[in-house]
DNA sequence: CGAGTTTGACCTGCGC
DNA sequence: GCGCAGGTCAAACTCG
């Protein structure tokens, strides 16, 4: 319609408002923009329980556009939150290219308003009533309910049960967190590098790389194309963990995202 | 009927 | 200045 009105002026007047400060000294919103990059591992049973999976989080996040991106087999889907209107938090989903069992999550702007159930996901952390079944019973007991310092021990335990064959363990989404500004610095206040240096050598690689490596990438390569396609799949329904979410709603809760230095 | 998803088009920023 | 790529919007469509 107003194709005049639209893109131009629209899509940042909102974003704009909580970044106005930084944005309108140089208006380059594209490397303004605060971002946080969060590597989730997904486990292939969530591409599986997807509906399961995604949804039951604090935040509801609207897909608004996807788009094939550059170099990279995987779209990525944009997504908003829906849980209040005026709120400008964004993320965006992909998958990672090297790896299709990693989502790259990146997370712009900043929630403006009170966790949506906070209460309940505070009080529920290992019950959610919201979080259907199955696997979701783990990794909510297992990551729901936990700071993030104890999330990360999951990592490494992750790491160390990788070399024994793990079937309920597949069941567990893993995760990489990584905290980051527009040029993907990792903020030395992130709690994870403090006590986990095996995922803090990864993290350096993936800003090194610039581009997310996947931690199963790092310690193998082991994505089969048929896992690829299905998980490829699923991608278009965002398969989101609860614990996944239970991060996020951490770190825009209680940390929230700082202001773009300008 | 409402909320959410899909998809094409448009706009802006950035690199060459 | 031009072209490319990324990011966003909005209408149409789907599902609960």
């Amino acid at each position: 319609m107003d194709t005049d009105a639209n893109a131009s002026s629209q899509p940042d007047s909102e974003a704009s408002s909580e970044l106005k400060s930084s944005e309108t000294q140089t208006s380059k919103k594209r490397k303004l923009v605060e971002k946080r990059v969060v590597a989730v591992r997904i486990g292939e049973n969530v591409g599986k329980v997807k509906n399961e999976g995604l949804p039951s989080d604090f935040w509801s996040w609207r897909k608004y556009g996807q788009k094939p991106i550059k170099g990279s087999p995987y779209p990525r889907g944009y997504y908003k939150c829906s849980t209040s209107k005026g709120c400008s938090a964004k993320k965006q989903v992909e998958r990672c290219r090297t790896d299709a069992s990693m989502l790259i999550v990146t997370y712009t702007s900043t929630h403006n308003h009170p966790c949506p159930t906070t209460t309940t996901a505070t009080s529920t952390t290992t019950n959610s009533p919201q979080q259907p079944k199955e696997s979701e019973s783990e990794t909510t007991q297992d990551l729901s309910g936990i700071s993030k310092e104890e999330d990360q021990e999951h990592i490494e335990e992750e790491q160390r049960d990788d070399d024994k064959p793990r079937d309920e363990g597949r069941n567990e989404e893993k995760f990489l967190y990584l905290q980051s500004s527009q040029d993907i610095i990792i903020e030395q206040e992130d709690p994870f590098k403090l006590n986990t240096e095996k995922s803090h050598e990864r993290i350096d690689l993936l800003l090194e790389e610039e581009e997310p490596l996947c931690y199963a990438q790092v310690k193998n390569l082991s994505a089969s194309e048929s896992e690829e396609l299905d998980f490829f799949d699923e991608l278009e329904e965002l398969p989101m963990s609860s614990s996944f979410f239970n991060f996020t709603r951490s770190i825009f809760s209680d940390e929230r995202i700082p202001v773009a230095p300008s």
